[in-house]
DNA sequence: TACCAGGAGAAAA
DNA sequence: TTTTCTCATGGT
């Protein structure tokens, strides 16, 4: 069971280390979405530039992706890996959100029947719905990716073998429903795993599991002063 | 050259 | 029901 001055403590020092994050990097809740499926096990800067190349030819719209053919989608975002299966995944998104009557439909409905909804799209697993939930429709819902299961693996917070359902559901019930805080959690989180390595000059950027490790070990002890939110 | 990166679904055991 | 395989590019 998470301990919420625990969560709490981890989140305070996150925060002061790294400041606000301002996440997601997009620009509409409809970015956010197709952000959300091209980085399926793959990095952010090749997103970027799938991203990049959807909004340069101004396909990032729902009525403009609507139209696009699956294999021109395909090409397009062919830098993002995947990108036979992703364009499927995006088309299926699409189609969804169509049939849901767009975004503005989607803010009547409460987030367990959205998120439900969201799942039952394929292409759409637990933590792509919960990116889409979060960070496109503002709903109190705690991401759980590899990299928050692998910092409170390290922190000796949780196994690291817990399922996925059961980890948000700790997550939620310890820190109280806040969008707000789960929003920056998440994204400090995720700073925190791609911090810039200062200790070898080969590994001067990027994601270094020496730094990392280091990083993490320091968040160790929480004395009973840390344990104050 | 080999490995990793903000998963998900289908197939096999 | 659980585990393994497949999808694929770009950077280090």
């Amino acid at each position: 069971m998470l301990d919420r001055n625990r969560l709490m403590a981890l989140y305070t020092r996150l925060k002061n280390s790294y400041g606000p994050q301002y996440w997601w990097p997009a620009k509409t809740p409809f970015e956010v979405m197709v952000g959300a499926v091209l980085t399926q096990n793959t990095s952010w800067k090749n997103v970027e530039i799938a991203i990049g190349n959807l909004c340069e030819r101004g396909y990032l719209s729902l009525p403009m992706l609507r139209k696009l053919d699956v294999d021109k989608l395909a090409h397009h975002i062919r830098p993002s890996g995947y990108f036979n299966l992703k364009a499927r995944r995006l088309k299926n998104l699409c189609q969804w959100l169509e049939e849901m009557g767009g975004l503005e439909k989607l803010s009547t409905l409460d987030t367990n029947t959205l998120r439900d909804s969201l799942l039952s799209v394929n292409g759409i697993g637990p933590e792509t719905a919960d990116d889409i939930l979060l960070y496109a429709l503002e709903r109190p819902v705690f991401v759980i990716d590899s990299y928050t299961r692998r910092l409170l693996t390290r922190l000796n917070m949780i196994t690291g073998d817990e399922d996925y359902e059961v980890l948000r559901s700790e997550f939620e019930n310890a820190l109280g429903a806040c969008t707000q805080l789960f929003n920056e959690y998440h994204a400090l989180i995720v700073r925190h795993a791609k911090q810039k390595c200062n200790i070898g000059e080969a590994e001067s950027e990027g994601h270094c599991k020496h730094c990392y490790v280091e990083a993490a070990e320091n968040f160790v002890p929480f004395s009973s002063s840390a344990n104050v939110a």
